[in-house]
DNA sequence: CGTTGTGTTGATATTAATCAACAAGTGTGG
DNA sequence: CCACACTTGTTGATTAATATCAACACAACG
């Protein structure tokens, strides 16, 4: 059994929040050792905590479009991707849906549950997870406070995206929405060659994020591409030309 | 030195929310016999653990309308709510003001940090609250793994009410999130006599919070009113009529 | 009493949503 | 290989929800 459980440095779409955020908790280095071996490793464990840890993970792998967490089911694990990116989302009754945020190789899954999952995830290109009972989890971190003290500073990351996010699409306009996620986004995601930036997810995707419309987000981009912010190289791959202008709109400042 | 660690019940303007929350980490009760004491209670500690944190913390007071944390300054301090209201906001530069929670007593104020508060904080009413240093709490923490867990469990409960309100915010329309605000508030605020509601918070925070304008808030509640759903005992003060109503308004049902 | 702050209500403006048409890419089957 | 449907994205026209601007009511306070 293979077993990770890491997270990359978030990055938030203000520099106000970017300061604010943790280290690193686990270095892409760290990550790449990890699935080159097919044991991904916690940076804080070793030894026998980390044969322990094993014991109980069960490593997955799921489809693009496959949705592997449901929201309402019993919350019985947590997950760790170790490959691909997820949407995170939920949905109102009558089908609204809010993408609650983006899950990339690294990412821990499941510190917003209780009972039940409160948000549903699916693949957007195929994924590698590691799994493992919070059951379990639980008596392991008994015994392992160095790896309680992570999932603290995981959630506080978390909560500080979170509330990033709520400035976002409580008080920014369509531009500085879009802005702040290109931003982000190219913080979070590995550079492709000549500065590309890869958007595995769709129109529909983005505007479910950022509480929009896929036209407003189509006409948006479209704007973007006119004032020369950004120049678009393939339908889901597009290169940021003014990232400082940008980071301007970004911050509501034009 | 008096000192106090709890959280409420933390609970979600949804009902599927407020399943998966953690049950209360501290009692109302044990609040109450905190407050009595003059010494705040962390239920969870006891004996020697609970005099090592009372070194380390300060009890403070701040009147109505004061700010006691400000977005960007460095986050020395973790805080505890021992009476009162307060609000917690971010600002855009031009601006722009997003509420990102209401905080009451027993809640815990500077998990959602890192090197700088990345929100701000003002007193609705007078509030008294328990400080004390991030880097002493760190040292302490290693020692009492049981606090650590009661903050991953309130980390844990913040972070399912932020994707409730990224959910309401992105998706909701002004009515629905509305009542989602007044069904949450109500199952957090103690009851007035009569069933009768207290909102501390002006009409402009209430629209800072939801992501919208005073005058609508102002016409949506003279909605509510008109079709029967709550009733106006005085400015800041309401009884809800047809919960039920209003739950499948929230809901986003009609 | 006037003044100020807060809330309400009405008229109008604006942003983004909705409705609609079309373009481009993808896959299927003949 | 081409015709076809089907999906995704773009762009235009119109609508709807909420913001903005404006007037006024009301209470608190000096």
């Amino acid at each position: 059994m293979a077993l990770s459980i890491a997270a990359r440095s978030a990055v938030a779409g203000q520099m106000r929040a970017s300061e604010a955020a943790s280290p690193p908790l686990v270095t892409p280095e760290a990550c790449a050792r990890c699935e080159a071996r097919e044991v991904s490793v916690c940076s804080v464990l070793s030894g026998d905590d980390l044969a322990r840890l094993s014991h109980i993970s069960v490593v997955s792998t799921v489809g693009e479009g496959e949705t592997f967490i449901t929201e309402g089911d019993p919350a019985d694990h947590f997950f760790n991707i170790t490959a691909g990116t997820a949407k995170l989302y939920k949905l109102l009754p009558d089908g609204r849906c809010q993408v609650t945020g983006f899950a990339r190789t690294g990412d821990f899954l499941g510190l917003a549950a209780g009972a039940v999952y409160v948000f549903s995830a699916e693949a957007l290109e195929p994924v590698r997870f590691c799994r493992f009972a919070r059951s379990k989890l639980r008596g392991f971190l008994r015994d392992c406070p160095e790896m309680e003290r992570r999932l603290l500073d995981l959630a506080r990351n978390e909560l500080v995206l979170a509330q990033e996010q709520m400035l976002l699409l409580g008080r920014k306009r369509a531009r500085e929405r879009l802005a702040s996620f290109l931003l982000s986004w190219q913080q979070r995601a590995a550079p492709g060659p000549g500065n590309r930036l890869m958007l595995p997810m769709t129109r529909t995707d983005i505007a479910d994020y950022l509480g929009l419309t896929i036209e407003t987000i189509s006409r948006t981009l479209s704007a973007f591409k006119k004032t020369r912010l950004i120049a678009q190289t393939a339908l889901s791959e597009l290169i940021i030309l003014n990232g400082t202008e940008l980071a301007a709109i970004a911050a509501g400042d034009r």
